[in-house]
DNA sequence: ATTAATATGTTGCATAAAGCTACAAACATA
DNA sequence: TATGTTTGTAGCTTTATGCAACATATTAAT
């Protein structure tokens, strides 16, 4: 309803900017002292020690117990500070990722330390929401003690599907859901009353990647996901960048090819499907898996390379093409197929030069090596970014934010 | 250095928080009373009150002299409020456009209301930098008598050219410059020590279009500036979003044709060079205008119709793959060639809808009427936007920002 | 070993800005 | 004319930061 750039704030809301700001920091920084803490936040040493003292009452901070005495030889004169850290379990975080053949959960802790994590097969398309939503929540909480159950402070949710920020999903065509209403259903689903909100897998990949590292912080990171759809999510300077639909960085539906008749995409050219399709074909082993391609390529096997090569330019065009509209510094490929990029990496980068026209920059292409809940990682690092900002329900004061994680406007 | 994220707000710094934050209402709603804005700053009507009291002290704010007595009937019961509105002409902003075939600027005052502009003819390429900022300088400040100059608060530049955040032009192709440091030559030109930024010509078009509708306010707008070349710039919630190296939007480069070797893309089939190469070969006259295409057009002269029937299918190609990655929900189309459109609208709709995939929503495509300073305005509004932030030199401390607008960091 | 220098954490006080309450003023309606 | 409603303002309270001073803990130098 209201401009949130036009929010004033209040002598109350000083308190809470700088306590957030100091939560922040100690994440990111992992330790500091009272006097560190307020020269990164321009802030008085006094003020600081007060914040520090209103969050050590809420259980959040702590003086860390030096195990390690003489941090590395740092000795310089003067009275040495004593170092605070976040308290992990004070509270946690639960990510549930509703994929198309499995629900893995993640649980992590107020340091997004993994404290946790379940996978279960899953059938997607075959299972209604509701029932999807209630065995992804019964998975969720099956290893969390009910008294440890308060001090959760938020519910994240991902799957494919094309959602608001709000988490209402619009189409999901891998699970075959339309116009449901995740988050309330996930919300709805959990004995306890907690801020939920629900994003696109790729895009929750993309958090969960970036989230915390202070060295992407600052520029754009597009991150592409690679198995058998492709997906993708863009980040910038640190946050998620949704778009008007929360379909930023869709590219796997980019056209590549001109042609209108056959018109295919990129996900259909770069995807495992593709991939396997065209192994099979030359491939001597009956039921080959990605594996045997990947060594067949390793092998210079020519078959196997030709596939990898149409890969590699078909990619190449892709990301020049996504780096023309978003001019992403940074590129990201996760997902299985991504195995196939070391191997490939040079002739990848041969097609961008050849492509793209010399006067743009060339962005950097790294490899992402989480492992396979890192979708659910994200949903839950989302509510961990969501309780170190304003928002949080630590600074609900009942006037506003009535319906947990809903958002303000619209 | 300091993460921005992470400062926190003094004392000090609320009072100018809520200054700022009364202003940019009143810019966004034109006239508000005492109680109207405590309101929307959702702050106390008393507070309200001494903000604004402030600002009138500081010449910036004025109580408005009802010329329009009972304001259409708007008759409610209680005490009528007192009107508050901004001065306009208490500060001014200059913007200036430094193209390839001419100069422009313009003046625009608090309520970002233009009061003059200067167009001059100009021959870009066979100028070097320093000649052209000292044209563009002198044009800008021809009409401003020097005792109205010390309310100058910043000038922006605006140029066809691949620059930073901090103005420094890594290369601009039409001009010829490569590796100088425009926003730092304008400061030395100029005879006042005030801010400068300096930005992509299609990027400050964008904002200048956008800058204080409250409606574009949310969600992602794509402009498209088509002249000779094809420009373009994304506007995220109101702001711009620049990229990693400020090449965000410049679909101008996007490939269309998959063929390799004569690789077109996408500025070389809708940009106006390749419309007027292609209608000379088919029209009677010896020296045809675009002008003279649009009326073959709209008589559905056959060669034109084709002609036009692929300028609509290449920008509609363009349009949907900017929009896979982007997401964008609004496009503005801008710049001479955007004349073509109301008469292909039909048939750019009909293309996106074959081209992409159903269930993708389809963004509304505008027309935008701005003059020919479209791009100065912008750059104008880039120091107004600035001037109504916290990076304001008003609340400049001697501390920081001692480069004018240089950025605290990088 | 003693002294000087330096940085940290804490304490008391000053300052600044917003919130709250109350009240006079100005208008509409009955 | 009386009543209800909204506005703008004044006085007081609350809160959080800034500042200055001081005790403390450590290094470096004599």
């Amino acid at each position: 309803m209201n401009d949130p750039a036009l929010t004033a704030s209040s002598n109350r809301r000083i308190r809470q900017n700088n306590e957030v700001a100091a939560l922040r920091a100690l994440h990111q920084f992992g330790r500091l002292t009272r006097a560190e803490l307020a020269r990164k936040l321009r802030l008085n040493r006094s003020s600081s020690g007060h914040i520090i003292a209103s969050l050590t009452a809420d259980g959040l901070v702590r003086e860390a117990i030096e195990d390690l005495p003489e941090q590395a030889g740092y000795a310089r004169a003067g009275r040495p500070g004593i170092m605070l850290e976040l308290v992990p379990d004070a509270i946690f975080f639960l990510g549930v990722e509703i994929g198309v053949e499995h629900i893995s959960t993640v649980e992590i802790d107020l340091g997004t330390n993994i404290v946790s994590t379940n996978v279960e097969p899953f059938d997607g398309p075959s299972i209604n929401v509701e029932a999807a939503v209630d065995r992804a929540v019964r998975l969720a909480l099956q290893s969390i003690p009910v008294s440890k159950l308060e001090r959760c402070e938020g519910v994240g949710v991902s799957t494919p599907a094309q959602m608001d920020k709000n988490g209402f999903v619009h189409f999901a065509p891998l699970l075959g859901w339309r116009n449901v209403h995740l988050a309330k259903l996930v919300r709805d689903a959990l004995p306890i009353r907690v801020p939920v909100l629900a994003e696109n897998d790729a895009n929750a990949f993309a958090i969960g990647a970036t989230y915390g590292r202070s060295e992407v912080h600052s520029g754009v990171t597009l991150f592409l996901v690679m198995e058998s759809g492709v997906g993708g999510g863009i980040i910038v300077d640190g946050s998620l960048f949704r778009g008007a639909n929360g379909l930023a960085g869709e590219i796997g539906h980019l056209i590549v090819s001109d042609a209108p008749s056959p018109r295919r995409n990129l996900e259909q050219l770069i995807g495992l499907e593709n991939i396997m399709a065209e192994y099979r074909k030359t491939s001597a082993l009956s039921d080959p898996t990605f594996g045997n391609f990947l060594s067949d390529v390793q092998n210079r096997l020519p078959s196997a390379v030709s596939i990898a090569e149409d890969w590699a330019r078909a990619l190449a065009i892709g990301l020049v093409q996504t780096c023309r509209i978003i001019d992403a510094d940074k590129i990201v490929l996760g997902g299985s197929v991504a195995a196939l990029y070391p191997l490939m990496a040079a002739r990848v980068t041969a097609h961008i030069h050849a492509i793209q026209e010399s006067s743009f920059p060339f962005p950097s292409i790294t490899m992402n090596d989480e492992g396979t809940v890192g979708s659910a990682f994200g949903a839950a690092c989302m509510l961990h970014q969501r309780y170190l900002s304003l928002q949080s329900q630590r600074f609900a004061d009942g006037t506003a934010e009535l319906e947990g994680a809903e958002g303000d406007e619209g």
